[in-house]
DNA sequence: CATGGAATTGGT
DNA sequence: ACCAATTT
C-alpha cells in the first residue's frame, strides 16, 4: 500500500495517458517476428536469456504435468472393468469429469448428469463425492515423480491432478556432467535415485536408473515455439530437447507404474508451460521453447503465445477475476448503453450435445470474436493501474504480466502436509440432524487417521528419495455396489443408468485391532479444530442475509491422538468439542446448512494436553506419546508394477470377470502373480475392492435403488437428485424459515425463491405435480422473480 | 451461467 | 482469531 509501488510511479500513470505511444518495439529476427510486438516498457522479465553463461543467465526449465480425466483413470485403477467404457464421475447432479470414451459421445465435462446421459445413455456413472480414493492416487503420483527426479527437485502441486516441476537443476547438472553419447550418437540421463522402473531382481540398483535419448525433441513443438527457427544457442535447444525426454520418461513411468494417463507441457513458466501442455491431450506432450535471441526477442515471442488466447486461459484468472476485466473493458467501450447485468444469459445452453470440438484455437478466436475477451485486447486496454484498481496493489500486479506470458512465479515445493485437512457437507433446508454432525465428525477423524498416521508396513530401507511419509491409506477395501438410478416402470422414457459406489468398509469397532495394527504412529498433529457453518439468515441485524458463513475454532482434544484408545471413544472426544463450538456458532439454533471441519494448525509433536488430563495420564502410567518416525519413502509394493498387485488383490469373480473380457488365461496370471511377489513384502499395495457376499445388504441396497422421497416434502424424487431437491425446493418448509416468513422476514424468503427457481428449470421434466403446486403456493406474492 | 469439495491468501 | 474472497 505504499506509495512507491511501481504501480503508482510516474511511469505508469504516464503510460496511462499515452498508452501506444511510449512502448519499445522488441528487435525482431527474421524467422520469429513477422509482426512487430509492442511491449510495455517497463515489462518486468520473466528470466530466461541467451546461454553465453551457462547455466546461470539461462531460462529455467519447467515441467507442467497434468494427468488426463484424473478421477476416471484412478478409478480404473480400483475396479479395472471400467477400462474402454464411457465413465462419468457424478458429484451431486454434475458430472466432474468424463472419460474420453464418453467425451466422443457427447458427454461433457462439468455438464449435468441429465444432459450428458441423453447424449450417452450407456455411461457409466461412478460416485465421485467420496474423494479418498482420489487423494490415494494423487499422492501416489506425486510420490512417483519425486522419486523419480529426486529430492533436490521443486515439485508444486495444484489440486489433486496437476503438479510443476522445476527440472533446472536437474538437466543443467546432467548437462555440466559431460555425458558421453555412444555409437548410436544416444546419450544416457542417469536420474539422481533409483527410478521407479520395476526392479525385479535384488541388485540392480540405482545404476541403471534413468533412459537414453537423442539430439532430437520428442513429442509436439508448439507452432509458436522459437525452438528451431531462431538460431537458439546449441546448448540452449539441447537444454530443452533432453526435457522432452525427461518429460516422456516420466509419463511412460506414470503409466507402466501406476497405470495413469497423463499430458505434459514443457516451457519455461509455469504459466506456459501449462498453458502448451493443454495443446495436445490426452497422453501426448508439447514443448513451447521461446529461447532464441535477445531476452527483449523471447518476451516477444512469449507475448505472442498468449495474444490469441482468451483471458481464462492463464492460470490464476478465474471466473471472478476474469469478468471484472471483462466488464471494464465493456465499460470503457462505452458506446452500448445496454445494461449489462445477466438478464438474458440462461439462454446459452442451447449448444447441442453433440457439437463437432473445436480446436483450442478455433473455439478462442470465436469466442474472443463474441463475447469472451482475447488476451490481446485486454492488454491493450487494461494497465498495470488499472489492474491495481481493479484488483489492488498484490494482486493487480501479479496478474498483469501474465497477459504478456510473464511469470516469474517459482516453482514452490509442495510441503509434506497441507495447512489443513478439513470436510464439508451441505444439508437440506431442516439442517443438519444430530446424526448428520456425528457421521461428519467420524469422517473427518477418519481422514485424519488416514492422511496424518503413518503406515505400520517397513517403509523400503533403499529409497533415498524425497521423505515422503508412507500414510495408513493403502489398508483401505471398498466394496463395489451397483445401483440402478431408477427402476425403469417410473420413467420408461428416461435413461437409466448404472450408478457405481465404492463404499468404503467400515474399519471401525469390529475391526479395531484390525485398523490400529494397520496405523502407525502419528506424524502431525493438528493443534486446532475449527467449525464453520451456513445458517439460512442471522436474526440480529435488521438486514438479513441469506448466507452467512461463521466460524469458530479450539484446541484440538488431545485425546484423539491416542491411538489405544477405541475410535468410538476418540470420535466422541472430537464430537463433544465440535458440539460445544456449534453452540457458540449458533445459539439460535438456525437450520445449519453447511457444516465444516477442519483441522488446522499441523504441529510435528503432539500439542500440550491441558492441565487437568496430563495429570490424568500420568496417574494412569501412560507417556504423551513422542516418536521420531521414520519417514518412508514410498515402498517397493507401491514403486513396483501394480497391475499384477492390483489385479491379485481383486476377489475371484472380478478376476473372472477381467480375464474374461480381456481373453486373459486366469491360470497363468495367478502363477505370475506368485512370482511376481517373489521378493520383498507380500502385502499388496492399492486398496482391494470386495464383493459383498451378503445377500441382505444387497437386497437393502436395491430397496434404496427404485426411488426416493423428499425429506422435506415427501415428493418423489430421482435418488440422486435428491439432494438438489433437498437443497431448494420450497414447499414444505421447516419450521425456522416458516417462523421467519411470519416474522416479516420476506427478502429471505424471496432469495429462497429465486434460487429455487433456477434450479428447477433443470429438472422439472422429473417433479411430481405436486411439487409444482406447492411451489406456486409458497411463492413470495410481493415481488415475484420475472417470468 | 452453475456445479461441489477443499485449499490458500489477504485483510481486519 | 476470524472471515471473506478466490481458484481449481
Amino acid at each position: 500500500m505504499s506509495a512507491s509501488h511501481p504501480c503508482q510511479g510516474a511511469s505508469w500513470r504516464d503510460r496511462d495517458r499515452q498508452r501506444g505511444k511510449r512502448h519499445v518495439k522488441a528487435a525482431c529476427t527474421r524467422a520469429n517476428c513477422a509482426s512487430l510486438m509492442e511491449l510495455p516498457r517497463d515489462l518486468p522479465l520473466d528470466g530466461g536469456g541467451t546461454v553465453a553463461h551457462f547455466p546461470t543467465s539461462a531460462p529455467r526449465i519447467i515441467i507442467h504435468l497434468d494427468l488426463d480425466a484424473f478421477y476416471v483413470g484412478a478409478s480404473r485403477l480400483r475396479d479395472p472393468t471400467l477400462r474402454g467404457l464411457p465413465v462419468g464421475i457424478k458429484q451431486k447432479h454434475i458430472l466432474a469429469t468424463v472419460s474420453y470414451e464418453a467425451r466422443a459421445l457427447g458427454a461433457k465435462k462439468l455438464g449435468k448428469v441429465m444432459d450428458s446421459l441423453r447424449a450417452c445413455p450407456s455411461m457409466i456413472l461412478v460416485d465421485g463425492e467420496d474423494l479418498t480414493w482420489f487423494r490415494i492416487v494423487s499422492r501416489r503420483v506425486f510420490g512417483l515423480i519425486s522419486k523419480v527426479c529426486g529430492a533436490a527437485t521443486p515439485i508444486e502441486k495444484l489440486g489433486m491432478d496437476e503438479l510443476w516441476l522445476d527440472v533446472t537443476q536437474l538437466i543443467d547438472g546432467h548437462l555440466n556432467s559431460l555425458p558421453q553419447a555412444d555409437e548410436s550418437g544416444k546419450r544416457w540421463f542417469p536420474l539422481p535415485s533409483g527410478s521407479s522402473a520395476p526392479s525385479r531382481r535384488a541388485g540392480d540398483s540405482a545404476s541403471c536408473q534413468g533412459f537414453s535419448y537423442g539430439r532430437d525433441a520428442v513429442g509436439h513443438v508448439s507452432k509458436f515455439s522459437a525452438f528451431e527457427a531462431s538460431g537458439a544457442h546449441p546448448t540452449a535447444s539441447m537444454r530443452f530437447v533432453v526435457a522432452t525426454h525427461l518429460a516422456k520418461h516420466l509419463l511412460a513411468m506414470l503409466d507402466s507404474t501406476l497405470g495413469l494417463s497423463a499430458s505434459a507441457g514443457v516451457s519455461t513458466s509455469k504459466l506456459l508451460s501449462k498453458i502448451v501442455g493443454g495443446e495436445n491431450k490426452p497422453a501426448q506432450q508439447t514443448l513451447f521453447a521461446p529461447i532464441g535471441g535477445t531476452l527483449q526477442q523471447q518476451a516477444g515471442i512469449k507475448a505472442r503465445f498468449v495474444e490469441a488466447r482468451e483471458i481464462r486461459a492463464l492460470a490464476g484468472f478465474g471466473s471472478v477475476v476474469a469478468n471484472r476485466i471483462e466488464e471494464r473493458v465493456r465499460g470503457l467501450s462505452h458506446h452500448e448503453g445496454r445494461s449489462e447485468s445477466k438478464t438474458q444469459l440462461s439462454q446459452w445452453h442451447s449448444v447441442p450435445p453433440h457439437a463437432p470440438e473445436m480446436s483450442v484455437e478455433a473455439e478462442a478466436t470465436a469466442q474472443s470474436s463474441t463475447r469472451r475477451l482475447s488476451v490481446a485486447q485486454v492488454r491493450s486496454q487494461i494497465t498495470l493501474s488499472d489492474m491495481c484498481k481493479l484488483f489492488g496493489t498484490v494482486q493487480g500486479p501479479r496478474l498483469w504480466p501474465l497477459l504478456w506470458g510473464q511469470d516469474p512465479s517459482p516453482v514452490v515445493p509442495a510441503p509434506l502436509f497441507p495447512a489443513t485437512i478439513s470436510i464439508e457437507d451441505t444439508f437440506s433446508p431442516r439442517g443438519a440432524t444430530q446424526d448428520a454432525v456425528e457421521r461428519l465428525v467420524r469422517s473427518l477423524l477418519r481422514r485424519l487417521e488416514n492422511e496424518l498416521r503413518a503406515a505400520s508396513t517397513e517403509s523400503d530401507p533403499n529409497s533415498k528419495g524425497r521423505a515422503i511419509p508412507q500414510v495408513g491409506l493403502d489398508h483401505l477395501k471398498f466394496r463395489r455396489v451397483d445401483r440402478q438410478a431408477w427402476s425403469d416402470s417410473d420413467y420408461s422414457n428416461a435413461p437409466n443408468p448404472i450408478v457405481r459406489y465404492y463404499e468404503l468398509i467400515e474399519q471401525d469397532e469390529a475391526q479395531d485391532g484390525a485398523r490400529s495394527s494397520a496405523l502407525g504412529p502419528w506424524l502431525r498433529f493438528p493443534a486446532t479444530l475449527r467449525v464453520s457453518i451456513v445458517t439460512p439468515a442471522s436474526i440480529a441485524d435488521g438486514t438479513p442475509v441469506w448466507k452467512a458463513r461463521n466460524s469458530k475454532s479450539s484446541a484440538m482434544p488431545v485425546e484423539i491422538f491416542e491411538v489405544e484408545r477405541s475410535f468410538e471413544s476418540r470420535a466422541n472426544a472430537l464430537s463433544k468439542a465440535v458440539q460445544s463450538l456449534e453452540k457458540a456458532l449458533n445459539p439460535q439454533r438456525l437450520p445449519i446448512r453447511l457444516l465444516n471441519l477442519a483441522a488446522a494448525d499441523l504441529r510435528e509433536r503432539q500439542p500440550d494436553r491441558g492441565l487437568g488430563s496430563w495429570l490424568a495420564s500420568r496417574r494412569a502410567g501412560k507417556t504423551p506419546v513422542e516418536h521420531e518416525v521414520d519417514m518412508a519413502s514410498l515402498s517397493q509394493s507401491e514403486a513396483s508394477s501394480i497391475d499384477l498387485d492390483i489385479f491379485s488383490a481383486l476377489p475371484d469373480d472380478i478376476q473372472r470377470e477381467l480375464a474374461a473380457q480381456y481373453g486373459l488365461d486366469l491360470q497363468q496370471l495367478q502363477g505370475a502373480r506368485s512370482d511376481a511377489h517373489y521378493s520383498t513384502d507380500a502385502a499388496p499395495s492399492g486398496a482391494s475392492l470386495q464383493y459383498d457376499d451378503d445377500d441382505n445388504l444387497q437386497r437393502d441396497v436395491q430397496d434404496r435403488s427404485g426411488s426416493a422421497h423428499c425429506e422435506v416434502c415427501q415428493a418423489p424424487c430421482l435418488p440422486f437428485l435428491l439432494h438438489d431437491h433437498e437443497t431448494w425446493q420450497v414447499s414444505g418448509l421447516p419450521e425456522e424459515l416458516r417462523q421467519m416468513e411470519l416474522e416479516g422476514l420476506a427478502r429471505v424468503d424471496e432469495a429462497f425463491h429465486v434460487a429455487a427457481e433456477r434450479k428447477f428449470s433443470t429438472t422439472s421434466p422429473y417433479e411430481s405435480p405436486v411439487v409444482q403446486e406447492r411451489f406456486a403456493r409458497t411463492r413470495s406474492p410481493s415481488r415475484k422473480p420475472n417470468g
